[in-house]
RNA sequence: GGGCGUUUAGCUCAGCUGGUAGAGCGUCUCCCUUACAAGGAGAGGGUCGGGGGUUCGAAUCCCUCAACGCCCACCA
C-alpha cells in the first residue's frame, strides 16, 4: 500500500487539486451530452454571459446552482446536457467598441459600417471564449462541444426565421411613436431598459394669452424647452375654472404660434394648475393625447438630444442642448414677464440602462413585437402551472407584467446584432420581409438591427437546432427542464423566453424557473465597478478554492430566495470545510489495512456505533434527496455539514480510533463524498478517485447518489448510541465545571442500562477520561457529583474534589430547569381543550416527556437530599 | 399611487405544512490529545420590530403600525 500520509498534505490545497480534477474531467470527456441515449434527459441552458464580460460574483452563484441541479441529476443517472454560451450583448458591446475606437479619436462613422463590424467581431472572437473558460474555474460541468453564441450562424437563422414569421402574422409592425430615446447610445432603447430616477427639479408655470378674450392660461411644466413643441394646452373636461376656454385659442409666448385648448379626461384638476401644455413629439403621455384629438406632432429636439433648426425654434436657441436650452427659455419668459411662477419639483427622470443618460421620448420611426397575443399564452402557462416559479411569488410579478404587457419596441439604431430582414427597394421604396434579400442589386437591408433581448428571448430553442425540428438535441433535450437566473432579468429574458417558446415551438422552453437572489457587498449594497464595491470571484477561488466558494454561496443560498450579502471572510467558512472534509478523509485513508472486497459493507456485524452512523446516512440521504428536489440548495448544505462535521468527524471518526469497522468507516465517507458531490464536486472527486473501493465509473461525478434504504434503518439503535453521547457530554461538562484536569480520571456508578453500558465502557474511558465504571442499583455515596441522563443516574464519588454546596447548586440548577419544562407542560395536559383537540400523537409524546421529567426530577431531588 | 421583501443571539443569517428557538463568526474558560489550531472540549448570550387577533398552543396564520430595502406606474 502506498504511503497515503505522504501523499496527502495537512492541508488541503485546493487549487492544485482542484485544476487536476477538472483536467481529469474534461480529458475523459465527462460532460458531454448524447442525444442518442436512452435515458432520460436533463437540459438546462446558462443565462448566456455578455461576451465583453468577465465573471463576477452573480456568475459564480448563478453557474454554481446550475452545476449542482446539472451534477444531481447525471448522478440520478439521466442524460444531462448543460449548454454553454454568450450573449452577443447589442448596446453593451458597441459601447466597448466605441469607447475603445474614442481613444484613438475615431468614432464609429469614422470607420463605416463593415469595418466597424470587423473590428466588433474580432474583439468578440478574442473574448467569446473568456468568461466561459472563468466558468471552468467554477467547477461548470457543462457541454463545451456544444458552445453558442447569439451571433452565430444558427442563431441568426433562427433569428430570421422569427422575424418574419411574426412580421406575416401581422405581430411586428413598423411606426412613427414615441420611444425612449438615448441621444448618447443614438438609439432608441426599450421600456425594460429605461430606469427612473427621482430628480429634485422644478415646476414652471407659464401664462400662455389668449387669442380673442382677454385674459390668459396659465400651464404648468417640468420642461419647458419642449414648449415649441405644443400643439394645444388640455384640461380636465369637468374643471370648472377652465369651462369657457374649451374651444378658445391662445397665443404661445415666445413665438406667437396660436394653439387650441381642448379637454382631456386624462389631465388632472388638481395637480399643478390643472392646464397642461401637450407636446405629441416629446411626451409619452402627450402623444396620447395628441392622437386622440389629431393634433399635429411637431419635433423641437432631435437625436442627439439639442434643439433642431426649423421654424418652431426661435433662432437663439437652434443647435442648443436639452439643458442649455432649458436655462435659456426660461429667461426668455421671465424677460416677457410670462412666468408666473416657479417651484421646486421632485419628479422621475428617465435613465438609460446602460450609460445612465437622460432619456428624451422622442417621435421615431420604429419596429414593434405586438405583445397582448404572444403574452396570453404565456401567461396561461404560468397560470396552469405547466411553468413554476421557485420561490412562487415570483408568479403574481410575472404575471403582474404580463398581464399590463405593452407592445415592444425591438429595433435599435446600432450596427452590433442581428439587422433586421426587411428590405427596401432602391427606388420604390417598397418593402420587402424575408430571410432572404429578394434581389440584393435593388433592395437595400433595412439598417436598424434587433433589440439583444430578441436572440436571447430564442435561446433555449435556438440553441437545440431549431428550426430543424429533427435536430437530435432539439428532440432529445427541448424543451429544457430548469432554468436559473436572479429576478432581475425576468421581464428582460424569462417573459420573452416563454412567450416565444410557446409561439414557436409550442411548449414551454422550462417547466421550472428557479430565481436565486443577488450577490451584494457586505452593508447590503449592489456590487458595482463604479463604487469599488466589487469582489472578484476569482480571487476568492485563488484564495479559499472553488468547492469553499461553491460551498459558502450554496449554503448561504436561502429557499426565499433572499440576496446574499457576502464579505471575503465569509468564504473562510466553505474553506474550513473543505479542510475538515480533507482531513478527515485522510484519517481515514491513512488507517485503512483493508482492501476493496474486504471492505464490503456486512450488515450482520455491526456494533451500536456502526448502526447510529448508518442510519444517520441514511436519514441524511434522505433528507439531501428531498431537499433537492424542492430547490432547497441552502438546506441540503447546512445538512451535509451537520452530518459530516457534528455526526461524522466529531463522534463517528472519534469512536473509530477506540474501536474501528473498516468498511463503515469507508462505507460512510464514500456515501458522504457522493452526497456533496454536486456542491463540492472537485475535492469529493478527488478522495474518492484515492480510495481503496470498487469504482465502476469514470469519476465520482458518474456515481450512482444515494438514497434512503430501509436496510440500513437502525433508529432503536440510534436512540440508545444518542444516549450514550448524552452520558459523554454530560461528564465533559461536570469537569468543565469541577476544574477537573483531563489527567486526573474519574470513577463513575451507574445505576441503569448495563447491557447499554457495558458495551460502550471504552468510549467512556477515552471520551470522557473515565477510568472505571461499575454497575450498581443504589449508590449511597454521599460526596459525590451527580449525572442523569434521562432515567440513568451515573454517581461520580469525587470525594474531596469537589465542594459539596457547589453541586448541590449545580444539581437544583438542573432541576429549576428541568421543573419549568415540567410546568408548562403540565399546564398543557391539564387543559382538556389540549387533550381534546391537539393531534393525538403530539398528546402522546407531551404525555411521555411528562413522564421523562418527572422520573429525572425525582432522581435528581434523590440525589440533592443524599448531598444535604 | 400600487405590489413585494426584510425586521430572530454582539455580527451575518437559518427556522418547510403552527407544538414552545438554531448555525457560522465573535466573546469567555480549558486543551498544540498521534486527521485537522482552517482544530478539539465546555460556557455565556434572544420577552423572535411594536400592538391587536385566531388557536389548547404563534417566530410561524390574520389585521394594524413602524423602520429599512426592492419592483412596477404617465402625474405635467
Amino acid at each position: 500500500m502506498t504511503n497515503i500520509n505522504q501523499e496527502l498534505a495537512t492541508t488541503y490545497e485546493a487549487r492544485k487539486i482542484e485544476k487536476e480534477i477538472y483536467d481529469f474531467w474534461e480529458k475523459n470527456d465527462c460532460f458531454k451530452a448524447d442525444s442518442n441515449s436512452q435515458k432520460e434527459p436533463y437540459s438546462i441552458v446558462i443565462p448566456p454571459p455578455n461576451v465583453t464580460g468577465v465573471l463576477h460574483m452573480g456568475h459564480a452563484l448563478d453557474g454554481t446552482l446550475q452545476d449542482i441541479l446539472v451534477r444531481y441529476n447525471r448522478m440520478l443517472q439521466k442524460e444531462v446536457l448543460w449548454m454553454p454560451g454568450c450573449d452577443h450583448a447589442g448596446i453593451a458591446t458597441q459601447n466597448v467598441i466605441e469607447k475603445n475606437l474614442a481613444k484613438e479619436g475615431l468614432s464609429r462613422h469614422d470607420l463605416g459600417r463593415e469595418k466597424f463590424l470587423e473590428r466588433t467581431w474580432q474583439w468578440a472572437e478574442e473574448h467569446k471564449n473568456r468568461i466561459l473558460e472563468q466558468f471552468k474555474l467554477l467547477g461548470a460541468s457543462f457541454d463545451l462541444s456544444r458552445k453558442r453564441f447569439t451571433l452565430d450562424e444558427g442563431c441568426s437563422n433562427a433569428v430570421k426565421k422569427v422575424f418574419v414569421d411574426l412580421y406575416n402574422k401581422g405581430l411586428i409592425y413598423k411606426g412613427n411613436y414615441i420611444v425612449n430615446w438615448c441621444p448618447r447610445c443614438q438609439s432608441a432603447i426599450s421600456d425594460v431598459e429605461t430606469n427612473y430616477e427621482t430628480e429634485d427639479g422644478h415646476l414652471w408655470e407659464i401664462s400662455y394669452a389668449l387669442k380673442d378674450k382677454m385674459g390668459a392660461i396659465v400651464i404648468a411644466t417640468t420642461r419647458p424647452e419642449t414648449m415649441f413643441g405644443d400643439v394645444a394646452i388640455a384640461v380636465n373636461p369637468n374643471d370648472y375654472k377652465y369651462k369657457e376656454l374649451i374651444g378658445c385659442n391662445c397665443v404661445m409666448p415666445l413665438t406667437g404660434r396660436v394653439i387650441p385648448i381642448i379637454a382631456d379626461e386624462y389631465v388632472d384638476k388638481s395637480f399643478g394648475t390643472g392646464a397642461l401644455k401637450i407636446t405629441p413629439a416629446h411626451d409619452p403621455n402627450d402623444f396620447e393625447v395628441g392622437i386622440r384629438h389629431n393634433l399635429p406632432q411637431i419635433k423641437v429636439i432631435d437625436e442627439k438630444g439639442c434643439m433642431m433648426k426649423n421654424e418652431y425654434v426661435p433662432p437663439q436657441l437652434q443647435g442648443l442642448t436639452r439643458e442649455e436650452a432649458r436655462e435659456k427659455t426660461v429667461k426668455m419668459l421671465e424677460e416677457n414677464q410670462v412666468l408666473v411662477r416657479v417651484t421646486p419639483h421632485v419628479h422621475n427622470v428617465g435613465k438609460c440602462q446602460r450609460c445612465n443618460t437622460t432619456i428624451e421620448p422622442l417621435l421615431s420611426r420604429q419596429w414593434f413585437v405586438k405583445m397582448e397575443p404572444l403574452a396570453k399564452p404565456a401567461i396561461e402557462a404560468v397560470k396552469t402551472g405547466a411553468i413554476k416559479f421557485i420561490p412562487q411569488r415570483w408568479e403574481k410579478n410575472y404575471l403582474m407584467w404580463m398581464e399590463n404587457i405593452r407592445d415592444w419596441c425591438i429595433s435599435r439604431q446600432l450596427w452590433w446584432g442581428h439587422q433586421i430582414p426587411a428590405y427596401y427597394h432602391n427606388q420604390t421604396g417598397e418593402m420587402v420581409v424575408a430571410v432572404e434579400n429578394p434581389d440584393p442589386n435593388n433592395y437595400t437591408q433595412e439598417t436598424d438591427v434587433l433589440d439583444t433581448w430578441f436572440s436571447s428571448g430564442l435561446w433555449p430553442f435556438e440553441t437545440m437546432g431549431w428550426p430543424d425540428t429533427n435536430h437530435p438535441d432539439y428532440k432529445k433535450f427541448y424543451p429544457t427542464n430548469t432554468l436559473v437566473t436572479g429576478f432581475d432579468i425576468i421581464f428582460f429574458w424569462v417573459a420573452r423566453m416563454i412567450s416565444m417558446g410557446l409561439e414557436f415551438t409550442k411548449k414551454p422552453p422550462f417547466s421550472t424557473v428557479y430565481i436565486h437572489g443577488l450577490i451584494r457587498d457586505e452593508h447590503g449594497q449592489k456590487m458595482s465597478k463604479s463604487k469599488g464595491n466589487t469582489i472578484d470571484p476569482v480571487d476568492l477561488i485563488e484564495k479559499y478554492g472553488c468547492d469553499a466558494l461553491r460551498f459558502t454561496l450554496t449554503y448561504l443560498c436561502t429557499y426565499g430566495g433572499q440576496d446574499i450579502k457576502i464579505s471575503d471572510e465569509k468564504f473562510e467558512f466553505g474553506r474550513n470545510f473543505a479542510n475538515k472534509i480533507w482531513n478527515a478523509s485522510r484519517f481515514v485513508l491513512m488507517n485503512l489495512s483493508k482492501k476493496d472486497d474486504e471492505l464490503k459493507l456486512d450488515l450482520n456485524n455491526l456494533s451500536i456505533a456502526d448502526k447510529w452512523i448508518l442510519n444517520e446516512l441514511n436519514e441524511t440521504s434522505k433528507l439531501v434527496n428531498e431537499n433537492l428536489k424542492n430547490y432547497r440548495i441552502g438546506e441540503v448544505a447546512s445538512i451535509l455539514y451537520e452530518f459530516f462535521w457534528n455526526k461524522y468527524c466529531d463522534w463517528y471518526v472519534e469512536l473509530s480510533k477506540i474501536e474501528k469497522n473498516e468498511s463503515v468507516l469507508v462505507y460512510v465517507l464514500e456515501n458522504f463524498l457522493k452526497l456533496i458531490h454536486p456542491i463540492m464536486p472537485h475535492i469529493s472527486e478527488a478522495i474518492w478517485q484515492k480510495m481503496p473501493i470498487n469504482k465502476s465509473t469514470v469519476g465520482i461525478l458518474n456515481a450512482q447518489y444515494p438514497s434512503y434504504d430501509e436496510k440500513l434503518c437502525f433508529a432503536n439503535d440510534a436512540k440508545k448510541m444518542e444516549m450514550v453521547f448524552e452520558t459523554i457530554k454530560t461528564l465533559r461538562n461536570l469537569r468543565a465545571e469541577f476544574n477537573i484536569p483531563l489527567g486526573s480520571k474519574i470513577d463513575i456508578i451507574i445505576d441503569k442500562n448495563e447491557e447499554l453500558y457495558s458495551q460502550i465502557i471504552p468510549y467512556l474511558e477515552r471520551l470522557a477520561k473515565v477510568n472505571s465504571v461499575k454497575f450498581m442499583a443504589d449508590s449511597s455515596i454521599p460526596k459525590s457529583a451527580y449525572c442523569t441522563v434521562g432515567d440513568t443516574k451515573i454517581t461520580v464519588p469525587l470525594e474531596d474534589l469537589i465542594d459539596l454546596n457547589q453541586e448541590i447548586a449545580r444539581q437544583q440548577k438542573k432541576i429549576d430547569k428541568l421543573q419549568a419544562e415540567l410546568n408548562s407542560i403540565e399546564g398543557r395536559l391539564k387543559n382538556t381543550k389540549f387533550t381534546q383537540s391537539a393531534p393525538k400523537e403530539v398528546v402522546e409524546k407531551t404525555k411521555e416527556r411528562k413522564d421523562e421529567l418527572l422520573s429525572e426530577i425525582n432522581l435528581v431531588n434523590k440525589t440533592i437530599k443524599k448531598l444535604s
